[in-house]
DNA sequence: TGACTTTTGTACTGTTTCGCACGAAATAAG
DNA sequence: CTTATTTCGTGCGAAACAGTACAAAAGTCA
């Protein structure tokens, strides 16, 4: 609806050449709204940052609100991929959730104390956009399940307690995401975030041995 | 600086008199504030929703951002109002957090889901605001440091194991918060919250009796 | 080369927003 | 009743903003 659905990335197009990759656009302006966030950017800002000026920006992305629904998107695949990519060598449930918040927090401090995208930014808007909110309420139950489906496969495994509940385990591992992307995003030293990550993973896989 | 500091709400006052009450407008504002976040909040709104004008407004607290500082401060005052109040019969611990977190939840879907007022709104704010990002620090610290005293209390009566670890278990309860606050504001239903909560707070007070 | 297609960039319109100036209104003090 | 004081409320000017029209530019195709 708002951009050509086919897109041929190698096809000879017709008229005169795009002086600007889609891809790097959408990453340009999730930049500027992860910083001042959704309302807080204008599209002069936007265009600013991505090189494109304002037609341009219309008719390859529609209007603000679809240009920025684009950019979740996009994050969470990006997310998605940092996720999966943990799980590559099938690691112990500790050594992964180690590195799974260690990600996190390496994109959620990149550029000064940003913080998670989504979070960040679509948790304002939440509230008076239909879309957002769902978004955002699909965003976090994935993460939910993923999480307890790992902690499952690790009880299974034998790395659990056997009375471990992999449900409620699972939402605190989602909370202890939730609760590094806001602190993050407040400024507050790693030293601190890397002691709650700890913290987490203790009580979610139990003592150190 | 913005305001005559020392208020004398009885005295009579020389001039024509306010037709406001600064209390209630600065809630009312919050109110806004709430619902469209900082940046999606005109004076104009502003000056709708509190029935002043905008140089009233202007006069009363300064500039917008004056007014949103204002704002976060009531709302803090407010919530540990709410907290303290949780404890005044000296619960135990479990006790304590189930109404904590059901107070919390109280608040954050009055009027749809509006989640928690200084992570719904300062959290995006704060990435380019140095005083919102010092007040979110600040308001999480206190938390962390509330909540942790709780469960240390708690440790002391005997209620929890003997190796809890209260700051670990601080962190959680805090982190449970913040999910919270931006599950509720993500749209999730009541029952999936209240799921939450009683699963967190088995794991921080132990397996229920 | 010339017709066609698509993107670019400038420029324009109307709206929103901010911040303040200024006179009217309302009250206390004398 | 007059003066001093404080607030109210209209309204103005400048800036920011969204969205679009239109012509020039840069390609493809025949």
């Amino acid at each position: 609806m708002v951009q050509k659905e086919a897109e041929k990335p190698e096809a000879k197009r017709r008229g005169r050449p795009r002086a600007y990759d889609p891809q790097v656009a959408l990453a340009r302006a999730a930049e500027v709204f992860w910083k001042a966030g959704y309302a807080g950017t204008s599209l002069d800002d936007l265009a600013a940052a991505t090189g494109m000026n304002r037609p341009s920006l219309y008719a390859a992305f529609g209007d603000k609100r679809d240009l920025y629904l684009r950019t979740l998107d996009y994050y969470r695949e990006e997310s998605r991929a940092l996720a999966r990519h943990a799980l590559a060598d099938n690691p112990t449930l500790r050594v992964f959730l180690k590195r799974f918040y260690d990600k996190a927090l390496a994109l959620y401090l990149t550029d000064g104390p940003r913080g998670c995208y989504s979070i960040g930014t679509a948790a304002t808007v939440a509230a008076v956009d239909d879309r957002v909110r769902a978004f955002l309420a699909d965003s976090m139950r994935t993460t939910d399940s993923f999480l307890t489906h790992q902690i499952e496969k690790a009880k299974k495994r034998g790395e659990l307690s056997p009375d471990a509940e992999p449900a409620a385990l699972g939402y605190l591992a989602t909370a202890t995401l939730h609760t590094l992307a806001i602190r993050s995003r407040a400024g507050l030293p790693r030293k601190e975030l890397n002691a709650l990550v700890e913290a987490a993973i203790n009580v979610i896989c139990g003592a150190p041995r």
